[in-house]
DNA sequence: CATGGGATTGACT
DNA sequence: GTCAATCCCATGC
């Protein structure tokens, strides 16, 4: 992955994040859900402005923003856009591909969908902590590679973003089309029906 | 310096 | 479906 995949508008980053494959401490998975922030809607962490916290999101792009949740999970960002703007994609979940007895250590669990179904499992599956904070997703310890052959032509659907509160009504989230590894499917029960009715 | 709210998960009813 | 765990940090006094 170049620089400048990641300096374009985070939606599209976002977009084309899904299918390509992150890789760190012997373990790895093509993305199949992702979610862009961006610095002028207030769901973002850097809403507020450049603080303590948000400085990396404001800084250079490719470059990871990892955040403690909850109190309990650190969830994995990709810095988006030029330096100076505040902009990133989280990444939501991972098919598992390589280190898979790995992650079933890491995690506790044993079926392939608990491994990297969230963005706060993933983050334990392939053991990325928050002291990879504003390390480079070029040249640093976490990679993200370009898409394998199969995942070229991936069909990817917009949807609203999970668990805000905040500009809820936004559809910045992106995932594989009926991939067995999202966090949740894209679509309600409800919105599928509309959709089929639609054709 | 005290307070409150999460870009979540897993256990439980 | 409900709910607690647990910590970082932004905010306000």
């Amino acid at each position: 992955m170049k620089r400048a995949f990641y300096e374009r508008p985070v939606l599209d980053v976002a977009r084309d994040l899904v299918g390509c494959v992150v890789s760190h401490a012997g373990s790895s998975g093509v993305i199949v859900e992702t979610e862009a922030y961006h610095q002028t809607e207030p769901a973002c962490h850097a809403y507020v402005g450049v603080t303590a916290r948000t400085r990396v999101i404001f800084g250079p792009p490719g470059v990871a923003y990892l955040y403690r949740s909850y109190g309990i999970h650190a969830c994995l960002n990709a810095v988006c856009e030029p330096d100076g703007v505040g902009a990133a994609v989280l990444i939501r979940a991972l098919e598992p591909v390589e280190g898979i007895e790995l992650m079933r250590e890491r995690r506790g669990v044993e079926r392939l969908e608990d491994l990297c179904s969230g963005p706060g499992k993933l983050t334990q599956a392939l053991d990325i902590g928050l002291e990879l904070n504003g390390s480079d997703l070029l040249r640093g310890a976490i990679m993200i590679d370009n898409r394998p052959r199969a995942w070229r032509d991936v069909d990817v659907l917009a949807s609203r973003r999970i668990g805000i509160t905040k500009a809820a009504e936004l559809p910045w989230r992106f995932s594989a089309l009926g991939n067995r590894f999202l966090s949740r499917p894209a679509l309600s029960r409800s919105e599928r029906v509309e959709q089929a009715l639609a054709g």
